[in-house]
DNA sequence: ACCTGAACACCGTTCAAGT
DNA sequence: ACCTGAACACCGTTCAAGT
């Protein structure tokens, strides 16, 4: 797909449909079940059969809706262990993480995603690998187990997309804390 | 519907609905989303009007089929209690839970289930008490933090749920000791 | 009081026809 | 090469008719 001309309309639909996904998305304030691809594909004025042309599922249209999100997370996490000691850079990723989605839940559903699905979205190959760096660093450095891996962390951080808005400021905080300092060695 | 007498057909179907959608689990090997109740109506041999009525969710059907899984976990905390330290008893009874679902993985959703919806099953309010039991003891011998409740644990737990079975034996155990260890006080 | 099962609603997915 | 949108499949939920 990387030398591959696309034809400007394939372009232009494409992007009227990650739009639209955005715009339903923030309407429903970020809840991902709600997103119903029938309504994306309207809204975007496309037919349904275009929508699943550029995106075969559901996973794949919420990495895209994502990818800057994800990115910027990803970017965040190297200048962070460049000023902090490994578990300190990943407490303060992980605070930040809680930040972003405060207001942009869906971000968190796609992180979660990032455990198995057979999205292999660049993002999440991406966080995985930052998050595997980021561990590795803590268990050279003595301050993180040595069984613990990246997809252990996407999945404990998985509690927090099921967290309801209104539980959200109470209880975030408390679960990464709980989270961080479990990965601790004893 | 405590003193409410219920007609014996009534009661049969009910028995035959909660028998049909154990068994349709077992062959889904316990996978939650897998269970179609249009096919546990069919399998119990009833109407699907008759499967709304005693079970008006999906969630009240599965509060029901795990009650007495459920039942036997929480029963089991307070033995656990007696016979060691609060977090230690935590910590045993989560390997309890951990070789349990490994068979009856369906249990785990259950369990999540408890956290907000609005199944209002004994169970859930029981496990609720118990592991807030724990919880307190727990933090009034300094082995806990402050902060946690039931609902956060349950919560992290909840990430049990999204290991695939092959993932099981090997991730299980590690992200129960990263939460038992997480809420100890620092 | 309880049951049945056809009917409805909703949504994801496909595909023949079109440009 | 890409798009359309009717059609299909699937499932949860309801409700008029029946016992």
């Amino acid at each position: 797909m990387a030398g591959r001309e696309r034809r400007s309309d394939a372009v232009a639909n494409r992007d009227r449909i990650v739009e639209a996904a955005r715009a339903e998305l923030s309407e429903s304030n970020g809840a991902v079940d709600d997103l119903k691809l029938h309504k994306v594909a309207k809204a975007a004025g496309v037919g349904q059969g275009t929508l699943y042309r550029h995106f075969p599922t559901r996973e794949h249209l919420l990495a895209e809706v994502y990818r800057h999100e994800l990115a910027q997370l990803v970017d965040a996490v190297a200048p962070l262990l460049a000023e902090h000691p490994p578990l300190r850079a990943l407490s303060c990723w992980m605070r930040r993480l809680v930040e972003y989605a405060r207001v942009k839940r869906g971000v968190m559903a796609a992180i979660e995603a990032s455990a198995w699905r057979d999205v292999h979205s660049e993002q999440h190959h991406r966080l995985d690998e930052a998050l595997g760096t980021l561990l590795d660093q803590g268990k050279a450095a003595g301050q993180v187990r040595q069984e613990v891996d990246a997809t252990d962390v996407v999945l404990l951080l998985g509690a927090l997309t099921r967290l309801p808005e209104s539980e959200w400021d109470a209880r975030a905080p408390t679960i990464v804390t709980i989270i961080v300092d479990g990965l601790r060695p004893r």
